[in-house]
RNA sequence: GGCGCCUUCGUCUAGCCUGGUCCAGGACACCACGCUUUCAAUGUGGUAACACGGGUUCAAAUCCCGUAGGCGCUACCA
């Protein structure tokens, strides 16, 4: 069996998106389940398209979420040789030929196929041209391209390892550009150049490039090369159903980081993007993933980015991680002075089941680590109660805390005995008792426990918030 | 317009190849209940889909034909 072979190659036109992360992923777990090489490849041979920096957003995207790359990135821009060599050799064969047409000429053409409800395609003006009259347009100065010249009649089928057998009929098929005016190839050349020339034996790309195979077919078989396996990924949308973009909110790989998602959460969100294992699963490891993933288990219809399962998937990993490990994630969103980090990270972990993204934690510091809460005193009386009762009630509480020891603060456990008993002795209620002690304990309505609040803080602290507390709802 | 691809709950999907076990299973979201001082986590239950029309068959989500809708491509972009 040869060696597995993928290629990641995207067009440095911008930053990495979700939806090539996706291609790339499945790239890479096809070359590491196959113990393949994965390699990087840029395509960059439209210059006017280049965007600063794009290559390193792509590698930094791959990087973070781990898809290493085993060979790259390779530039096509440097390879232009290549190229060349093999554009002379398809012109000497005569699978291709020069075409001297003006964009002006072309545009025509194109209307007049579209008026008359025809493909729009190149008409093979250029395709009767003799030597004779090539080489005097080329002495004289003519802008040209060379384009491949496509049987004009047959059809060309490929089996598409996700698709299945896909045929179109040749007269269908354009007469493809393949080295341009400038003498630069167009990605269908170095596409397939490079593809053979690294000896990639699994071509998987996004759906887009479904349409254009049957041009590549034809370029591999004038070109007397062996097929790759071609396996097109279908698309990921947006919820309107349209292409995944920018309007739809966070598409660039990277901005994730940021976000507070972790790179496995958002890898296993999206391998299930269009991809089952056929068992009822949802969480995997990226081990896991390597070894459950099939190509051939690929759907074939585009799925929709859905974020709030990525959001329950995220939350599932945050749960499912040390506190060590998420208290050395959270270092990327804020910095956490000396004194208070042993109280921080015992706030964390009372926080830890309910954290969608790691983001989330900034809030929770911003909001605990403070000398006083601020709220409105309304919220320290409970639905069933009255600000007078609770005033009393927060006495009695401050009172009864005084004579607890530190030592009972250290388990939660103890505490809420304390508190069963006060509550049966002073014959009131869970509820009129609990709420307001939570609410001033935490200074939020909704909140973790009030026993593992209070361990946390310890005695003194929790005196000083109840205190405050009492003291804000007297004055209304 | 042409060419190609696709179509199961709101969303991700299982089932389709090899028709009956599917009045269609799981997950997210949503709702209810349990736990409970609130929220979350968790447990239990619920609402919700075979695009449509024909055919084949004793039997169709599954096979065939057609229709509709969606998406992609249709550049000297990738």
């Amino acid at each position: 069996m040869k060696k597995v072979v993928v290629r990641f190659a995207p067009s440095p036109t911008g930053f990495l998106h979700i939806g090539g992360l996706r291609t790339a992923l499945f790239n890479w777990l096809w070359a590491r389940k196959n113990k393949g090489k994965f390699i990087l490849r840029i395509e960059d041979t439209d210059q006017g398209r280049l965007v600063e920096g794009a290559v390193d957003n792509i590698k930094e995207a791959l990087q973070w979420y781990g898809l290493d790359f085993d060979e790259g990135p390779i530039l096509q821009s440097e390879r232009l040789e290549l190229y060349k060599k093999y554009a002379d050799e398809l012109l000497e064969k005569g699978s291709a030929y020069q075409c001297f047409c003006s964009a002006e000429r072309l545009a025509e053409v194109r209307k007049v196929q579209e008026v008359n409800k025809q493909a729009t395609k190149y008409d093979g003006l250029c395709r009767s041209l003799s030597k004779e009259d090539v080489t005097q347009k080329i002495k004289a100065g003519d802008s040209h391209v060379l384009r491949l010249k496509v049987p004009q009649d047959g059809s060309t089928s490929f089996d598409d390892l996700v698709y299945g057998k896909i045929t179109v009929a040749n007269a269908n098929i354009d007469d493809q550009v393949l080295l341009k005016s400038d003498g630069w190839p167009t990605y269908h050349l170095a596409n397939v150049v490079d593809d053979h020339d690294m000896a990639v034996t699994h071509v998987i790309r996004a759906e887009e490039w479904l349409p254009s195979t049957p041009k590549h077919i034809i370029l591999y078989q004038m070109m007397d090369w062996p097929l790759p396996v071609f396996s097109h990924l279908p698309m990921v949308l947006g919820p309107d159903k349209t292409k995944l973009s920018k309007r739809h909110g966070a598409v660039a790989a990277l901005e994730y980081k940021k976000l507070g998602y972790l790179p496995e959460a958002v890898l296993n969100f999206i391998a299930l993007l269009g991809w089952n294992p056929k068992i009822e699963k949802e969480i995997f490891s990226i081990k896991e993933l390597i070894s459950e993933f099939d190509l051939s288990k690929v759907n074939k219809a585009s799925a929709i980015f859905n974020i709030e399962k990525l959001d329950w998937m995220n939350g599932q990993y945050i749960k499912n991680l040390e506190l060590d490990q998420l208290l050395n994630m959270s270092k990327n969103f804020l910095e956490i002075k000396k004194e208070d980090k042993l109280f921080f990270s015992k706030v964390v972990r009372l926080h830890q089941d309910r954290l969608k993204k790691i983001k989330e934690i900034v809030e929770i510091a911003n909001h605990y680590l403070v000398a006083s809460y601020k709220y409105d005193p309304k919220i320290l009386v409970p639905k069933s109660g009255s600000p007078e009762e609770t005033i009393i009630i927060l006495g009695l509480i401050i009172t009864k805390l005084k004579t607890v020891d530190q030592k009972d603060f250290d388990q939660d456990d103890r505490l809420k005995n304390i508190f069963e008993e006060f509550i049966q002795e002073k014959e009131l209620t869970n509820k009129s008792v609990l709420w307001p002690l939570r609410v001033a304990i935490t200074g939020l309505e909704k909140s973790p426990g009030v026993f593992e609040m209070m361990s946390a803080l310890g005695k003194q602290k929790a005196l000083q918030h109840l205190e405050e507390g009492l003291k804000k709802l007297q004055k209304g």
